[in-house]
DNA sequence: TCGTAACAATGAAACGATTCAAAAAAGTCG
DNA sequence: CGACTTTTTTGAATCGTTTCATTGTTACGA
């Protein structure tokens, strides 16, 4: 079988005319059964697979939707993307994944093939200022919605996570739990998140008159920076250090219960709670189980596609950005056992 | 703006043939300077793009290749995705992820997805037994290539990794520091590759007569299953333990590391050295920086691509299987400073 | 000036599915 | 049985690109 068959082949095997052949594939209920049975049996025997890019040349459209995500070994991304999959599959359209590793040229490619390929609608998290280029695509009549971004609502819909409201819960949380003089790891605070999720912390601790927050400036978010900014924690006075600290994100906070653990001196959470961001899968697995502050990411997935749909099937675009707040998981480091003792108490 | 522009709009709007405007983009050799300027013109004015889906329908093949992994949150995964993408866009080509996340019906709707894309092949790491489908995609012509699993020769083309060679590896690099009693850490021996890897530790272990080998059979691969291994070993007597541990992958040594480093009383590398496998990112930043097993994922995500390209473009087609061989990562936790003294044993 | 290469530009045909007006077939009822 | 409605089937037109045989144009030497 060198070329594969197309609808003209089944219709002649099975007699009948093309249109009755597609009438079969998309409208069952138009064509009586005895026909219907004929042509499935062509089908069948000739292992007919219909060509997609002649259906979306005649209608025009396709039935994928771009994604561009900036690292898709971030578990951030890949739950995002699992997410949108999902919504996409249950409204019959499938996701073309783009991982642009952060690089603009990449994503250009990927905006460029994703245009070529007639995509019903983008959804990206853009890499640096990608205004320009996603304003041509508005005006070619391509719908985008951007993820983990907040934008213009004039111009564009958007779904996004408030950092300021996670750092929020992260402090109160901590505030909550009895500690008074809070630690924020994190840095730079040229990065947008990093900021928000630090003015929320300040937020948390401007309700309580007598506790204070120190703001610790990592370089970079990695467990090694976590672990040196924990060393020079321990290298301190005891009367000197914090009693709860909220890092920018997980890695971080591993980084800085490694070197508490390490040296022995410091108890996590008797001494020092700590709790982190993103809930990553080792937070659950980590020495001390981390208390964490979670996205939720299914959610950002799934409304992305739905804005989308929404936007591609109204003639008139009314942008809409979808704010979504994050949870807050509590966990052994910010010592859960005190206020809520639990089975997850249980220290092996 | 409403419908896009086509080729045709192209063309009279820059006073010339279709076909003139196709040869700009297909071959600008053919066309003289002063009419393809004007059509490029033209071109950018009414912000013409291509119709992949027309392009395609007359070339009778799609510029993508399909890949449907098993999860896209595995990092072994998202290297070979991305080592895949540049080796396809090198030659023109994007490449379709899809995540079959190890369910058999996500992968077979992928699997028919990327047949009607008419896609130029099928990158496949399967859920499972798809002999089947495999067959019955070669008989419609759609070339595949194994990911990961070795497969026959006289029917699919391949590319994995040797696991037994990976064993063998670890298990030598502990003897050549110097450790007898060896310990296995992993199961169910069910798993393919975990059984080779066991494999390979017994053919090393084989080579040195005053050497052991313990074979301790995890419940999954998991930090917790690691970690009360882990529990279970510092309970033993210090004459009964291991002085040098194999896991089946990172996760599991890790999870060792976590209670040998909780309890203290069990030094590493000094009373036992931990080696692990795949090098994952937290390899690196774990308390003891980790030994481990590389596996060669961009080779892998390339080689899949040239074997598809390969088999694809000769009319006779020859099935080949490459196999590669992962290699050895020496860190803190197997005491590389004991041979080999370097800037990584400085201790924080 | 003419003949002939060499080069440029043309436009109809083809790819494979869907659509839809029209024709054909099957039912219904007096 | 004939007039009518309903259901089923037909097949030409269409989508946007590429291909390629054909026609038109230019350049150059005789």
């Amino acid at each position: 079988m060198n070329r594969s068959a197309s609808i003209k082949d089944v219709a002649s095997h099975a007699g009948v005319a093309v249109g009755t052949v597609s009438n079969v594939l998309n409208y069952p209920d138009r064509v009586s059964p005895r026909t219907k049975e004929r042509v499935q049996r062509a089908i069948d025997e000739l292992g007919f697979v219909r060509n997609d890019a002649a259906r979306q040349l005649r209608a025009g459209q396709s039935r994928t939707i771009g994604l561009i995500v900036l690292d898709v070994g971030n578990p951030f991304f890949t739950a995002v993307a699992r997410a949108a999959e999902d919504a996409a599959a249950r409204q019959g359209s499938a996701v073309l994944l783009g991982d642009s590793g952060h690089n603009a040229g990449r994503e250009s490619n990927y905006i460029d093939l994703f245009q070529e390929q007639r995509v019903q609608g983008l959804l990206i998290s853009p890499v640096g200022d990608v205004t320009e280029r996603l304003d041509q695509l508005r005006e070619r009549g391509v719908h985008t919605v951007l993820v983990g971004r907040l934008a213009d609502e004039s111009k564009y819909s958007s779904v996004s996570v408030d950092d300021d409201a996670g750092g929020y819960l992260a402090a109160r949380h901590l505030l909550d739990t009895g500690r008074r003089r809070l630690a924020f790891v994190g840095g730079p605070a040229s990065i947008r998140q990093i900021a928000d999720r630090l003015q929320g912390a300040e937020r948390a601790v401007k309700e309580e008159p007598d506790a204070t927050l120190e703001v610790l400036d990592s370089e970079g978010q990695t467990v090694l920076a976590g672990r040196s900014m924990g060393n020079r924690l321990v290298d301190r006075g005891r009367a000197e250090l914090p009693d709860g600290i909220f890092c920018a994100n997980d890695l971080l906070a591993l980084g800085v219960m490694q070197s508490l653990a390490m040296t022995h001196q410091l108890r996590i959470p008797e001494d020092i709670a700590l709790i982190g961001y993103d809930d990553i899968d080792f937070a659950v697995s980590a020495v001390v189980p981390l208390s964490s502050i979670r996205q939720p990411t299914e959610e950002l997935g799934r409304t992305a596609v739905e804005l989308l749909v929404e936007e591609a099937e109204s003639d008139h675009p009314k942008h809409r950005a979808v704010i979504f707040t994050p949870e807050l998981v509590v966990r052994q480091s910010t010592g859960a056992a005190r206020s809520a003792p639990s089975a997850a108490a249980e220290v092996p």
